[in-house]
DNA sequence: CTCGCTGAGATTTTT
DNA sequence: TCTCAGCGAG
């Protein structure tokens, strides 16, 4: 099964390449899956692959579909391809899922069945459109919160299920089955599409269009799909509409040839949907005749990856891969025990500022955490130790709320039934126009059948002027912007719809004010960049025509290549505008407010997927944190913790850190954590522990780790924000009053001997959990029950 | 309309 | 404990 690797024909695109690099990059037309561990070069690969198969004639620009999950890789792939060879990158069908979706149904919005202007809903823009279904519909939020519903219908959408597709267990589900049909409805009556709708919309066109699907089936001779462990049910069906057919609902490969490039072991997106089994579905239903597996990994010294090799292997459901390095063994790994989280924070920061007199750069070093709530620690430490930091996540650029605002004006602008964008900026800036105005205008719509934008004559009295007056100025606005520039328009949009003026006013608005004017400025290099001057719009249509028809094929069939992505049958494309909304809308921007500065990295471990550094700190490593106690009763999340564990070690060049504490300020409570089972799953050789291992008196075998923690409120209140001034505090410090920790042999006159298992609460209203060989797991009042610590 | 209170919820997240 | 959304009072 698995590919001869000798050396193929030469090329300088070839030079230094691994056998296995280069077996995948020139592998023969046929479908393949390439195993890429961390750090083998994986994008490397698939770049060369399409430049490679570009250079020697296998294939037209245009024959290309290079299909990654988010702009940054895609970007990415453009770039390096861009230098590889001199062919127009922007032409070619190199993007997200979402991205290239999107393209298509602007091409083909007709047979799609949406508005010429289809606008996209974001997250954030789904939820209000769905509370706002709730609302019309009476729906009690108590039994269906909109957060769950919009979990629902995504859900489905991403198993490529339409509401009569999706199976009715329980009343409930009937009913948020009912709720999906009627966001169906609204988003159709309001022309809007959200994420799942493009990939579905997509989906459903090739399936049900002859053909579109033969076309685009002809047209895409190679398929590459990057990070496949990542696809979900949906666009798995996607890729099998492209490559092969699906009469009689059996699914037979076509002539063109998938390459699927994927790590199993980085699979950790579950819990959105992604499918790891579509790995093997691929090799069965595609009938792969290649597989090659990149283990060779140029990022890590050999501790950490024989730590990263050992951990993984610990998961059963794996395709199988270890990584290797030519690279020394390198540092331990270190590991060290804090007694609270300040405490862990404070070590941290210490080591960092060694690492920085070391000549380290900040920027080379991150530190990982599972969870959000856990940054906030490390920033006060970071902050009064005057280290520059930077923590990824959060909001975006086009996500801000004054942001929103003005893409609300632009987009009802463009599409007036967008009800979502109206109810957004209706009475923002305030003009006056309260809930009650807007009920009696929801109802009149509804009655009509109607856009709240159409239904404002039919509302009278001062409401209704209010409301006349509005729409008016936003009648007016887009009268105005007929044959402006983006940029113009969005400056006398930013004037008109009174935002700057408003945020003026407001003490805190200087920052959103310049967010605004970043608005403007992003507009500008979007125009640049989207190549929207007037001939730069006609280049690559005629380059991309004349490699087509060097490479024999037929120069009068559609070309849907520009970025713009024409109209299929009319060549029209969007206006400036529209396709700035929908680059809003898809790429929601940078959160990296002061990229390039020279700061320490913090991030989840999930920001940290594709990233490396020289020095990680992987943070919090405590049963019930990571892994997480949502996903430690089931196997298959277990795994998935596992390789999330996997995937933080493998972003590290140089040197590890791996840190646990005893006690956590989590929801205002202290609890009482016991470390990571994945410590017991690393190689001992590899690891250097600088706490003495175990200390704290705790032997976790003794009893498992049945969710061994404990809350206790108060008992934080010893370690004050004041200890970041001292060094890290010896662990013995940690024990509350009582002077009972988990883990501890303890005896109890009528149970016996057993093993404390957990602790909460403190003073009279302590509370020990003891795990009792003979009696099982009971709960203890301490101020009741005499328990005495075993010697 | 804005302010301030109350209560629920508090993994992970791209598009 | 903290945050944020939703709601009632001024």
């Amino acid at each position: 099964m698995f590919t001869d690797l000798a050396a193929p024909a030469d090329s300088p695109l070839l030079e230094n390449l691994n056998p296995e690099q280069r077996a995948a990059v020139t592998l023969p037309a046929g479908n393949a899956l390439i195993l890429a561990g961390a750090g083998s070069g994986k994008t490397r690969v698939l770049t060369t692959r399409i430049a490679w198969l570009l250079q020697t004639g296998q294939v037209s620009p245009g024959g290309i579909l290079a299909v990654t999950f988010t702009n940054k890789a895609a970007k990415e792939m453009m770039t390096r391809l861009g230098a590889m060879l001199p062919v127009n990158v922007r032409g070619m069908w190199i993007g997200t899922f979402h991205g290239l979706c999107n393209r298509f149904l602007r091409a083909h919005w007709k047979l799609a069945g949406l508005p010429s202007t289809f606008q996209i809903l974001d997250t954030q823009d789904q939820l209000s459109a769905i509370k706002r279904l709730m609302k019309q519909f009476n729906v009690d939020d108590e039994r269906f919160p909109a957060k769950q519903t919009q979990w629902f219908i995504a859900g489905a959408k991403e198993d490529g299920l339409r509401p009569r597709d999706v199976e009715a267990r329980s009343d409930d589900d009937r009913k948020k089955i009912e709720l999906y049909q009627l966001y169906e409805e609204q988003c159709q009556r309001e022309g809007v599409v959200d994420f799942g709708e493009l990939m579905l919309r997509s989906y459903e066109l090739l399936r049900d269009n002859d053909p579109v699907r033969e076309h685009y089936q002809r047209r895409f001779r190679h398929i590459l799909i990057d990070e496949f462990q990542d696809t979900n049910r949906l666009q798995y069906a996607w890729i099998k509409m492209l490559a092969g057919n699906t009469a009689d609902g059996r699914f037979v490969p076509g002539d063109n040839s998938v390459v699927a490039v994927g790590d199993d072991d980085q699979s950790i997106y579950a819990f959105r949907g992604a499918r790891v089994g579509n790995m093997a579905d691929f090799v069965r239903e595609f009938e792969v005749s290649h597989q090659i597996k990149l283990e060779q990994n140029y990022r890590s010294y050999s501790n950490i990856l024989d730590s990263a090799n050992e951990l993984i292997s610990h998961n059963k459901k794996r395709l199988g891969k270890n990584l290797r390095t030519d690279q020394g063994p390198g540092e331990p790994v270190r590991v060290y025990e804090s007694t609270s989280d300040f405490a862990e924070a404070q070590w941290v920061v210490e080591e960092m500022r060694q690492l920085m007199r070391d000549g380290i750069d900040r920027k080379e070093m991150a530190i990982l955490y599972r969870s959000n709530a856990q940054s906030r620690v490390l920033e006060t430490a970071l902050f009064n130790a005057a280290v520059p930091y930077r923590v990824y996540g959060g909001l975006r650029f086009f996500e801000r709320a004054e942001i929103k605002h003005a893409l609300a004006y632009l987009r009802i602008l463009e599409n007036k039934d967008d009800d979502t964008s109206f109810l957004r900026i209706v009475n923002f800036p305030p003009r006056g126009i309260g809930a009650r105005s807007i009920e009696a205008l929801q109802d009149a719509a509804r009655a009509a059948g109607r856009s709240l934008h159409d239904a404002v004559s039919a509302v009278g009295g001062k409401a209704g002027g209010n409301l006349s007056a509005f729409v008016a100025k936003i009648d007016v606005l887009r009268e105005q912007t007929q044959g402006m520039s983006l940029r113009e328009i969005i400056e006398l949009v930013l004037d008109h719809s009174g935002l700057i003026e408003h945020y003026k006013a407001d003490r805190e608005g200087a920052d959103r004010i310049e967010n605004l004017e970043e608005l403007v400025n992003a507009a500008e290099s979007f125009v640049t960049q989207e190549g929207f001057g007037r001939d730069a719009v006609a280049l690559p249509v005629d380059e991309l025509r004349q490699s087509s028809v060097s490479q024999g094929l037929d120069p009068n069939r559609p070309l849907l290549d520009e970025p713009l992505a024409p109209d299929a049958e009319t060549g029209e494309t969007l206006s400036p505008l529209a396709a700035f909304l929908t680059h809003a809308a898809l790429e929601s921007g940078d959160n990296q407010a002061q990229a390039g500065q020279d700061a320490v990295q913090l991030m989840t471990v999930h920001a940290a997927k594709g990233l490396e550094f020289d020095c990680v700190f992987i943070t919090g490593l405590e049963e019930g944190l990571f892994p997480h106690e949502n996903s430690m009763s089931d196997y298959e999340s277990l795994e998935e913790e596992r390789r999330l564990m996997y995937v933080a070690i493998t972003r590290a060049r140089k040197r590890l850190y791996l840190s646990h504490s005893q006690t956590r300020l989590l929801h205002g409570q202290t609890r009482y954590n016991i470390k990571s089972r994945f410590f017991d799953e690393l190689p001992e050789g590899a690891l250097k522990w600088l706490t003495p291992k175990n200390q704290g008196g705790f032997a976790p075998s003794a009893f498992g780790y049945g969710g061994g923690y404990a809350t206790s409120r108060g008992a934080g209140s010893s370690y004050g924000r004041e200890t970041f001034a001292s060094p890290p505090v010896p662990p013995q410090k940690a024990a509350p009053s009582h002077g009972l920790r988990s883990g501890m042999q303890v005896f109890h006159n009528k149970f016996g001997e057993g093993t404390i298992t957990a602790l909460e609460g403190s003073g009279d209203d302590a509370r020990a959990q003891v795990n009792f060989p003979r009696h099982g797991v009971k709960w203890l009042a301490l101020s009741v029950a005499k328990l005495t610590p075993v010697t």
